[in-house]
DNA sequence: TTTAAATAGGACTAAAATAGTCCTACAAAT
DNA sequence: ATTTGTAGGACTATTTTAGTCCTATTTAAA
């Protein structure tokens, strides 16, 4: 369902709650008791987003997990990858090795075009946004269309 | 990773098939043998459109499958949601039942927001265009940050 | 009216991806 | 030294996805 994997929807999560209190250096086990999602969890998650840079750790005692970046520099589409690997919908957009198909695909660059679409809005939404307080728009435009008339 | 399934994209291959030869009737074996997929993967794609009224079925000998309306008026929203389900990033954005973090959760009302810019990002491109021959813009533009700012 | 060529629907199996856990090593503060 | 913490990776279980197959139904044509 073009769906985020739970992981990912654990890191938004997160982020958003060490946005909150962006200079404090939290502790998995911190993380885990408010977000309340289990502790190795956590774990894992936040080393992918260290192994992404968005993170920054310090170990040891009082160690623990600081944004590595103010929240308006980290966007969306940067922790999707981080948890995800690459933002690309179809197979054939990440590997560069043809399909079986690929000889007949007439449809491959226009693909490439939906993707770059599709990273562009998520690149353009970051964790700032997410925390801000919800506003529903009239209207959402997106001229993606003006390309093909 | 932010991926299409596999069926998803087939769906794509079958209907640019397909809308080349729009208003002839095409069967499954004959769709399997031009797009060397699988027939009963075919067959089960083809259902799948037949249900989201992609496509129009008719039984019997030289029974088989056309495009319900012209390729202009088949979004690729409407392909991936027959095949998968509604689009939406996020399992909150569903299901209205709240999640365990739903409490303590201010990002749902943003996320709603992402998806809403996807899928219109989705809706926006046509079968038609999927079909037409490969354009590069030098740019893409994307305004969802406007809505912040 | 019988037969052949199709789709409809659903059950089922296999394979792959995802989620989640756990263990051992290393680092820093006290 | 000990405690509190992260790093890295192996591993298991679960869920989702892909793919197959069977039986019923429909229609055209011989």
């Amino acid at each position: 369902m073009l769906r985020l994997s739970k992981l990912t929807d654990y890191a938004t999560v997160i982020l958003s709650d060490m946005a909150k209190d962006k200079t404090q250096v939290h502790s998995a086990m911190e993380i885990a008791a408010t977000t309340r999602i289990a502790l190795p969890t956590v774990s894992k998650i936040l080393k992918l987003l260290v192994n992404a840079e968005v993170l920054i750790s310090t170990r040891g005692a009082k160690g623990g997990y600081v944004l590595a970046r103010e929240p308006e520099n980290i966007s969306v589409a940067t922790v999707i990858s981080a948890l995800e690997g690459p933002i690309a919908l179809t197979e054939c957009s990440i590997s560069q090795q043809a399909c079986e198909q690929a000889a007949g695909c007439g449809i491959r660059g226009n693909w490439s075009l939906i993707n770059q679409t599709i990273h562009n809005a998520l690149e353009s939404v970051t964790l700032a946004d997410l925390i801000r307080p919800t506003v529903v728009p009239d209207e959402v435009l997106i001229p993606v269309s003006s390309l093909y008339r």
